[in-house]
DNA sequence: AATATAATTGAAGAATTGCTCAACTGTTTA
DNA sequence: TAAACAGTTGAGCAATTCTTCAATTATATT
């Protein structure tokens, strides 16, 4: 019983096929990129993060800023934080949140570029 | 009857939040940037962005490609071209499809970079 | 020690998403 | 004009996701 294959059609234009088949990459790349913009995709994420371009910011602030709940925000902080697109320290009974790296920034800027047209 | 607000707490550091509200943009700009991210933030559409990347292909050659069926491909790219990502164009029987700009070559590179570290 | 506040967590439910299937539209070819 | 092929579409389903709620942990204050 073999493995029937997805794709239902014929390619039609093997020469494009082969020569696209050498530069793609293996397919869990492409599923650490998905992984990756799927952080982004979240309208309260992209906020959390373009805030925190601004300052480091504890979740209470951070609920009070986006009008959500603390719960909120921490469950997309704890996703961030698992995404290693954020970093937090302690101080007392607030954990303060910032951007883990500059690539972050970087991100959201190639994107409100592109929405900017 | 008043709307409740979500967020749960006080603000406690009201000079921070005072400060970022100065910066942060409408959410409306969040929706959006959001949802382009979205289109990004799946593994069979970001291979056909990249793949788009190499050479203009046609919806058979990419559903060869990803081993995926052609309706899979046919509805990814209609998201896609909703967001204004790619572009097309019919010749006889096959339709073309193409990176509708530059930034889409761009976006996807930044996210490589950041996962590579 | 007891209480209060900040933050995290897990479960549950609503909403969204991505694929499959079957039916359909367009175009070409016999 | 009928058959064949490329592509699109909508419905339906499974999987995922985001928020809320309630309970819990961690730290500070009294």
């Amino acid at each position: 019983m073999e493995k029937q294959p997805f794709c239902d059609c014929d390619i039609i234009h093997e020469d494009v096929v082969r020569e696209v088949r050498e530069k793609i990459f293996e397919k869990e790349r492409y599923n650490g990129l998905a992984s990756l913009y799927k952080m982004f995709a979240d309208s309260t994420r992209v906020q959390i993060l373009h805030a925190l371009e601004c300052s480091e910011m504890c979740v209470c602030d951070l609920a009070a800023l986006l009008d959500v709940t603390k719960s909120a925000v921490s469950h997309q902080l704890k996703s961030l934080r698992l995404s290693n697109l954020v970093k937090f320290r302690r101080d007392g009974k607030n954990v303060f949140y910032s951007l883990a790296d500059s690539h972050v920034k970087d991100i959201l800027d190639r994107g409100f570029e592109h929405i900017d047209e």
